[in-house]
Parts: structure tokens; C-alpha cells; sequence
DNA sequence: CATGAATGAGGCTTCATTCAT
DNA sequence: AATGAATGAAGCCTCATTCAT
């Protein structure tokens, strides 16, 4: 990757993540990154496909991170588990970045459709398969795959983004384990 | 409430929910509600104006439509269970105005902040509360409160979001249940 | 006279005079006449009729009020000194018509010409007329009529507009009294 | 200076003293200077900055001619002699400038009024110590030194801007002398 | 008659994009 | 290849004017 981009790239997501894709216009990225107005230009069409690039850039790192340590492990709890730590992790890293994805995703219908379909088949999806494939080993509950699959994409989403906005600090592994724990067993004490 | 203002807030929450609010203008909102360009300012200061107005009438609508439902319940329990109902009835009833307060919602710190602590304090505080009370009487696991509040609402909202988004109907009988069920006794088969 | 027009003329004198006919809205007008916006349009045409009306007005009275005084003596001398008397008073007693109209009349060619010609014969002739007079009768030097009688205008409004601006008092008399001596004898010492 | 500034300037005075400053929009300037509306902004932040800095340099540049020449001399008498020549020559020079500097000085207190103390003060307060100058070396008559000034300031400006108006040609020797003549000895036939 | 809600033309300004250097 | 001056489409907002009440 051309450490050029790269820049562009960083300022970019600093830039979105504080204000917003539309309000941050090409000028300042140009500035932040060190660069001139026109070169952007040279390494991006134009600012929907710096927006797009940058998507898609870090989905697939994302995801990349996440499916490579999941393979590691067998059993879908297991799986689950790794998933949740390494989705914070890399919440963790990238708190920019998470903040601009959360704000783009769901936003407009038409233009990212394309995109969005291709970050849910890349994310949700893989968390649904192995849903589906604790269920059909009969360790999970014969609950709606996708809605059990979205329901942990929103906790852990969420949950970090308002860490994020609304604590100095992010106790990872604090959060972790206490979504870990409310997904697999539930907030009701088991009253045996 | 006049009866103009509200074709404007009408036009404004599907059109941003449609577009975003940044990329949607004053005249596109102004066509859709019907009336002059002009008159929109008569009713409100400015765009951000409309903006704030906006989230706030739409979480106060939602907020006490929930708070009036708990009220009758008494247990931690009860009271979760028909936040869920009841949350996803708003969302299902409001789609478009779900659509545009989870775009503008999360992301930056900006101008909105006041705006979202308030959102905040009147939406997941509650959960937070019950939670909290819950803990106490014994019938919830020592989790933090505010991550499980958090997560609930997560739950709740990208769920609602994800099924706008992605199916053609929402279920929302099932998705309720297995929602509490997701959040109340977990994802893993009780192993008796 | 019409008292409610007369509200109107004064609360758009007094506007006028304060921000510039262009920067005054009717709305303001309305408002300082303690009327509709529409009541306005009732007895104006228009803004530009409003700015006409106010200039013609402002004209006729001050020119009146100058007339009259300076038919009551002959000589041109006299009159002269009546002129400078009676003009600096109604000036004082109109300050803000008087920036008001200063602005107003060295502005714009085109629509105002034909106002500004009127307002010229009807005030600077009046001098040009009474110097002709004198030269005629060999009291007053013989100089160009027209470039004499702009510079007493020039020097009675530039003035009266500078006291007006700069300073907190308008020592009427005082001012009068230099005025006649600068432009009767000059303002070089005859030494005998 | 930027050859491209001169010429939004030139373009400026242009607009400017054909229709007031208020009454000409960017958009002509634009036109009239041969530039893109955008680049106005490069040059100058906004309107106001435009209007501004015009003023300021067209001053400065008055008043660099005049006090060059008056520099020259030591007498006051001629000091004054060489002001109405000067001035008028700039007027003549400029003659839209001449006519939107008369415009914009006169009539509001606002924003510009730093900007006329500072005009006030490069401009009438040169002839002001010209003339206590004068008085105290006895060769004026003993009158109030800022009426003085002002008045000729009047005289000089109104006359200018009447030639201007309503004559084809401005025979600016022929009104030098008038001035002076009239300012130095007064309008009365000496009667020895 | 009087009012002020409603309108939309038009002004100022921003900013993505181009292109000459 | 890199730059940033230049551009003009497009957005927000104001305000003179109209007209139903």
C-alpha cells in the first residue's frame, strides 16, 4: 500500500470520524494529510469513492483479523467468544474509524446498498453461520439465526461506540466478558 | 401541535431518513412538506434547528410511550419485557424516524451532544435503572448495569434497523421473543 | 396629513437613517410604526415608492421651511445668511433625515434621477439664483454661480453630518457663524 | 498587487458607485472582473471584507498623493492651495470611487465606524492642522479649526460629485480657483 | 380596513473538481 | 507527479410582496 494513501487514508477516517463525511470537505483532508488538494485526486476518483475505499478498507481488515482467528478454534462457542473480543479489540484500535463506519452504514438506502450488503455478507453473515451451526448441534437455542446474529452485531457495536462517547476510559476486558456472559446465559440469575 | 409544522417534520424525518440530513436540502423538504421554501422558517430557526427539534420530539414521543407501558408493571422482569414490545412497536410504527436518530445519534461529538446526553438519560438511564434494580432484588447477575443497558438497546435497535434494511416484513412478535429470550436466559441450550 | 402615514415616514426615517434604506426590512418598518407589515402597502406602493415618498417629503419641507424665511428680506446677502441658519436648524432637528438622505441622494443614477434633479432645483438653485442675483448687483464676486452655491451646500451639510457624527453636542450658532464668516469673507485675515 | 485583485477592485468601484454597494451583488463583480464568483473569495473573506479593503486602499492612496505634494511646501496658504488641486485631481482621477467613498462614508454609524475615524483622521485632520497651523501664525482668521476643515472638506467633496452628476465636462482648474478664492477671500466683493 | 402567514426570487457563500504550471 | 488557483453548481437563508381572514 503507498504510504501516500495511507495518509490520506488516516486523515481521512480522523477527519469523517469527528465530523462527519459530509462536513468535512476535501480541503481539510488535503491538509491534514500533508498533501496537496489535487493529489487526492490522484489516488481517488472522487469523495465517494475516498468514502467507499475506506469502507471497504476497513471492513476487510476487520474482517480479516476477526475470520483468522476464528478459524483457530472449533466449537461456535468458541467462536463466539473470539469473536466478541476481537471485534472490541479492533473497535479498540480503530475508535475512529468504528464511529465513522457505525454513522455511514446506516444512513443512506441507494448509493451504498451495494456495500452494505457486501459488510453485512462479510460480517453478520459469519456470526449467523455459526449460529446456525450451534443450533444444528443442538448447543444454542432454536432462535432466529439472523436476528441472534444481528443482536450480537448491535451489542457489541453499540456498547463500544457508547463507551466510546460517554466514558474516559474503555475496560475492554470488563466489557468482554459481560457481553460474553449476558449472550450465552442471559441477565436472569438461574434459580436453581 | 400545528398542523403545518407537522407536515414539515413529516417531510423532514423521510427525507433524512431517506438521504441523511446533510444530504438532504431545505428546498427538497420544504416540496415534500408542501409548502414554500420560506415558510419553513417560520417554523423553525435554521436547519440544525429542525434537526434538534426533530430528535427531540421523536424521543420524547418514544421515550413516553415506553415510560407509560412500564409503569403498570411492577417487576424488573415485566418492566424489560415491555420495553422490548414496546420499543420495537415505536420503531416499527416509526421507521423512517429510526432510520434517521440512529444516523444522527451516533457519530460525533459535536453541537449534538447536549442533545444526545439528554437522549441518553431518557432512554437507556431507564433500562440502566431497572437493571440496577434488579441486581438488587437478586434477580439479575452482578453485570455492569450500563453495558447491559447499553447492549440491550443495541440489541433492540440494530435488530429493528437491520430487519428495515434487509427483509421485506418485520415479524415483530418473533423478533420480540427471541429477543427476550436472547437477553434474559442466553444464547446457550440449558444442559440439565 | 394621515397619522398613520406619518408614523410610517418617521419609524422609516428613523431606520433609514440608522442602517441605509437597502439594509432596512419592512418588517422593521412595521414594527417601529407599531403597524401590519401589510398596512404599509396600503399607503406605498412599494419600498421604493416608501424611499420616494420620504425623500420628496423630507424636501418639500425642508425647502419650505428655507423659502419662507428668505422671502422676508432682499438682499442677497441676507438671504444667504438665512439660508445657512435655516438650513443647520432643520438639519438639527432632522438628523436623521439628513443621513438618511445624504446617503440616499449621492448614490444611485438611474431610478432616483429624476428625483435628485427636483430635489437640486428645488434647493441648491434656490442659492444658485440668489449668488446670480448678487453678482448682478455687484456684491459678490464673479464666480462660477453653480460650482459657489454647491460649495455652500457642500460645506452646510458636510459639516452639520460631521458634528453629527463625531461629536455629542451641535453648537448650532457657533457653527452657523463660521460658516457665514468663512464663506462671505474667507478665512484668510485681510490685512488692512 | 495582484494583477487579478486590481481587477475585482476596478470591477468593484465600477459596480459599486453605479449602484451602492448594497445594491450590487457578487455575482456582477464577478462578471464585470472577467472572474469566477468563487475566486472573489479568494482574494477577500466576504462582502463586507471587499467593501473594506476598498475603501481603505482608495484612501490610502488619496491621501499618499495629497500629503506628498503638500509636503512640498511650508506655508500654510499654499499648503491649502495645493490640497483643493490635489483633491480635486484625485477626484477627477477616480471619479467612481469618488462617488462610493461619498456613499458609503456618510450615513451609518455601524460596522464602518472604525473605518471612518480612520478616514476622518487621514483625511480632515491633515487640513485641521494645516489650519490651527495658520491661525497661529496669524494669517487665518481665528474660527473653529474642525468646521473649517470640514467645511472645505465639503466644499471640495460635494462640488466634485455635483460636476460629476450633472455636467458633462469637469473643468477642474476653473473650480480650483473658484474654491480658493472662495475659501481664502470669501464670496463678498471686497469694498475698499 | 388591518393583519401577518405564506411564498419564492435572489443574494451570499461553500466546496468538489479541474487543469495549467 | 504534485500542486493549488480558479470555477460554478448548489445550498442556506432573507425579505419584498401578496392575500385570505
Amino acid at each position: 500500500m503507498n504510504s501516500k494513501k495511507e495518509r490520506i487514508f488516516t486523515a481521512a477516517i480522523d477527519k469523517f470520524s469527528q465530523k462527519g463525511s459530509t462536513n468535512t470537505t476535501m480541503q481539510e483532508i488535503a491538509e491534514t494529510a500533508g498533501v496537496g488538494k489535487g493529489t487526492l485526486y490522484r489516488y481517488f476518483e472522487n469523495k465517494e469513492d475516498l468514502i467507499y475505499s475506506l469502507i471497504q478498507y476497513g471492513i476487510n481488515k476487520m474482517t480479516n483479523q476477526v475470520k483468522e482467528k476464528i478459524s483457530q478454534v472449533e466449537l461456535p462457542l468458541e467462536k463466539l467468544k473470539i469473536i466478541v473480543g476481537a471485534q472490541l479489540e479492533f473497535y479498540d484500535q480503530h475508535q475512529n474509524f468504528c464511529k465513522f463506519l457505525t454513522r455511514e452504514i446506516w444512513g443512506y438506502q441507494s448509493k451504498f446498498e451495494d456495500y452494505i450488503k457486501e459488510i453485512r455478507s462479510n460480517n453478520t453473515v459469519i456470526i449467523e453461520n455459526i449460529i446456525k451451526d450451534g443450533i444444528e448441534r443442538g448447543v444454542f437455542k432454536e432462535l432466529n439465526a439472523e436476528t441472534a446474529a444481528v443482536s450480537l452485531s448491535g451489542m457489541i457495536n453499540i456498547t463500544a461506540l457508547h463507551w466510546f462517547m460517554f466514558q474516559d476510559k474503555f475496560p475492554i476486558e470488563k466489557i468482554r466478558n459481560d457481553i460474553i456472559q449476558l449472550y450465552f446465559n442471559g441477565i436472569k440469575k438461574s434459580n436453581i
